[in-house]
DNA sequence: TTAAATATTAAACAACCGTTTGATTATCTG
DNA sequence: CAGATAATCAAACGGTTGTTTAATATTTAA
């Protein structure tokens, strides 16, 4: 029996990374090391993409030695998988509570079409404020966009854990909207252009403020982009129009 | 005189791709090997980024030593310049009469509602039709999504040669549809989107098929993208529906 | 034929890459 | 205290990177 235990630890000499909550005697401050580098590799992945950044300038950003970093988490690859993993636990938070308000309220409209556009309009003004305006998510959507155009191995745990449940709630909405099957190849390809309309103004940002003479997003510039957007993409799946902002204190 | 040609001459040693069409003697084939590596770049490039490949790749691909990559574009980063030349290069016959024949019909239009909903029908379609069925366009686009939310140094030149004049004409189909000013940022903002909407479905390509469980894009999938979204769009900007696919042989 | 020009190549360059190793430090447990 | 455990680090590994060099091949012009 301690023979097999044995022969597996030898083959499978796990990264720290995989340690449960237990903690044992040891030198102390591990976790934070860990911290430190999902976020220093996190905001670098997202700029330059897996292959622009290196170990060494991660490790550096992190206060880390570059042996830490594979002492952590295996190799650089496991990096990247752990950092998507932290991406969709970070977005829980966001997403989770859009998404039961978002069936419940689906569920009280009944297919009454103004409180469904109010419904569409809640959702869509808090999607496009959480995605241009949250610090974290602005670095972690291109991640996730250049995985929709190059899937890497991670696509699949993505899809099944962050887009998929999103997709499938935001389908429901079209649904009802637009009387398509929920199912129906048009539910989704509409589900996913609504969607990426609420991603596209942070995708591509750089054209954005080259168009517009923008320095930067500004609070303003957000509430201009959202109140120009949401009665369109209303109208764009047979709704009418309904103020984004309705509720929402002055 | 002779010294100071000479000395620019030693200053600047040019790399041999900015020659002039004037050909002297000399050993032939350069302008074949120049353009096997555009095209191998181009294609490498769009897949993988510009820390994705290596110039080693590239020159495998474009069956030329490694060395005949800086002698004809004087270096990686030039090299990634001429690829980005080309590409506005290629796109103008795909650009140039589609904003051409937008402005004549928009003037013949004359305020004409159903008359811009048919113009902007056509314009969608081709957009749509191009960015999705064109093999060249295909891989294209990546680069330009990549310069549109990580601007390079070559972004300045691709907005102003490529993106500004189609946005440009874009916007004044919005302006004349939505009632907005022709330099408002609300049209700006709408210009943007109706175009980023037509990019939508090859930016995002990985997700789009996970989600429909398709294989690939085939021609009856574009057309079914087209024939869901188009009306869709011409009801964003506030004009009523169109087919797509009028005037069109079955 | 000789000379100049253009194109191509193998070899070498220093720098950096991701990863491994072995030693060292810091903490907890018995 | 001693031993086990966890964390950190400098150094080195073999391999790859973008680029340079020097030699060579192939053409035209004189």
């Amino acid at each position: 029996m301690a023979e097999r235990i044995e022969e597996k630890a030898i083959l499978e000499p796990e990264p720290a990374s995989v340690r449960e909550e237990a903690r044992g005697p040891g030198r102390p401050g591990g976790e934070e090391s860990r911290a430190r580098i999902l976020e220093a590799a996190g905001r670098l992945f997202a700029d330059r993409g897996f292959d622009g950044v290196s170990v060494r300038e991660m490790a550096r950003e992190a206060k880390v030695n570059a042996a830490a970093i594979n002492y952590h988490f295996g190799g650089k690859e496991a990096l990247y998988h752990g950092v998507l993993k932290k991406l969709i636990e970070d977005t829980e938070p966001l997403f989770r509570p859009l998404i039961e308000s978002l069936r419940q309220q689906l569920d009280e409209a009944n297919g009454d079409r103004e409180a469904l556009a109010r419904v569409a309009a809640v959702l869509i003004r808090s999607l496009m404020m959480g995605i241009l305006s949250r610090q974290t998510l602005r670095w972690q959507m291109p991640i996730m966009l250049r995985e929709f155009h190059h899937p890497s191995g991670e696509f699949g745990m993505l899809v099944r854990d962050r887009i998929n449940p999103v997709h499938d709630a935001v389908a429901e909405l079209v649904s009802a909207a637009t009387g398509y099957e929920r199912r129906a190849p048009e539910t989704l390809l509409l589900t996913a252009n609504m969607i990426a309309q609420c991603m596209a103004f942070g995708a591509t940002k750089g054209l954005i403020l080259a168009r517009l003479n923008w320095e930067d997003y500004t609070p303003e510039h957000i509430n201009l982009i959202i109140r120009t957007m949401v009665p369109r993409m209303l109208a764009m799946i047979d709704l009418p129009p309904a103020d984004p902002f309705a509720g929402e204190e002055a």
